[in-house]
DNA sequence: GTGAGCCTTCAGCTATTCCTCAGGTCCCTG
DNA sequence: CAGGGACCTGAGGAATAGCTGAAGGCTCAC
């Protein structure tokens, strides 16, 4: 369940997790996220703490289902801590990637130590999530979280081609004003650290995208 | 069983439980946890010595399973440090760390004498859970209460990523109102304490958290 | 009461990271 | 083969996260 008082938000995030699989139900304010909440007992709410009546405090205490808070990166921020075991939290303005991440791992840990795919794999190229380590042909890579996140969405959709406006929209925060060069910078900065090996695995495009594949034999 | 009339500490102690793999039944009167403890039969009872109705000492009386008294920093405290009643006791307001390891302690001394891991190591990082000695690379080091506790759950939980906001849930006690600067500072001391050698196992990801580990070869 | 150790805050400093920009390269098209 | 658009990448300034020394206040033992 997304809770959030600004549609745009809602529609942002309800529009990205549908897209990912998620069954989605939104909420606009205090009393109904607590109204649907009871109704419906979902796996996770994601929640606004600043909204029209009741705070995301409040509404997290009347709730049982486990808690991503969206807060501003000010004051507020501090008093997030004392969240509740599996809660969480991301600061405004966030990233899609962000709150995906984050998402999947409170489900992984409150709901059962299933562990699910923890571990992206291409080709040689691996990714852990949780202790976020990167390897390129057995060799371990340090990454800057921005490195990270860019090189966790593609291995996401590894052989998918993105367009920079995508990756712009996913990996960036949803504020982000400058333009898509930036883009180009941080794939060449990937491809410095975790791509100077054959078989080269992120292609460009030219005038469409990128892609991260194993180049087709032959 | 986790007995407290506080919704709040009830599903804080429940969820930090089952995440450390324990089967957590609650009860939230003194009614109720007589009759689930007679039904159940738990291994340990973790129990607020203020209830609605019976107070924890009544209730501890009319159960035989070993007990672990949650209690206030008053003058009740000392009644239980007097009676003998219950194996040990934790004062609220508690860090999840401090309770657990509580839990462990009483299993340990009513279950049969089997000792389990009470001995923790990372590389040539020692920890014994019962002298609460630490040694790193065979010297004998002295930790103060917070540097102990942060350490071991950095140890509880090598090769995991553990944030900010986390370890403060976990190693500062509930009510904790101050940011995560702390951290960083408790941090440091570790580092001057017990890693000032190599190789080194208290690693910073920025933006991220802390973790413990044995850094990566290659 | 006094001192020692401990907890917490704070501020200056450092290292990393982010983003922009611009010159150069590659590739397609005409 | 010339031109132009798309892309690559090195350099650099600004912003930020994190480290650590210092200081204040607290508790506790003596």
């Amino acid at each position: 369940m997304v809770v959030d008082d600004e549609p745009s938000i809602r529609d942002l995030l309800s529009a990205s997790l549908r897209f990912s699989g998620f069954e989605v139900l939104t909420a606009a304010d205090g009393y109904e996220a607590v109204e649907v909440a009871e109704r419906t007992s979902p796996d996770l709410v994601v929640l606004d703490v600043m909204l029209p009546d009741l705070d995301g405090f409040e509404v997290a205490r009347r709730i049982t289902a486990p808690v991503l808070f969206l807060t501003a990166r000010d004051a507020t921020e501090d008093k997030i801590a004392g969240l509740g075991v599996g809660d969480d939290y991301v600061t405004k303005p966030f990233s899609l990637e962000e709150v995906q991440a984050r998402i999947r791992a409170v489900l992984r840990r409150t709901r059962g130590e299933s562990t699910p795919v923890s571990r992206l794999k291409v080709a040689d190229l691996e990714l852990d999530e949780d202790s976020r380590e990167v390897w390129r042909a057995g060799r371990s890579v340090r990454l800057s979280p921005t490195e990270y996140k860019l090189l966790h969405y593609f291995m996401s959709n590894a052989g998918r081609v993105l367009s920079k406006a995508q990756i712009l929209d996913h990996v960036w925060n949803y504020d982000f004003g400058g333009d898509a060069g930036v883009v180009e910078s941080y794939v060449s900065y990937l491809r410095r650290k975790v791509d100077d090996v054959e078989p080269r695995l992120i292609h460009t495009l030219r005038s469409v995208g990128y892609v991260l594949r194993e180049p087709p034999a032959g």
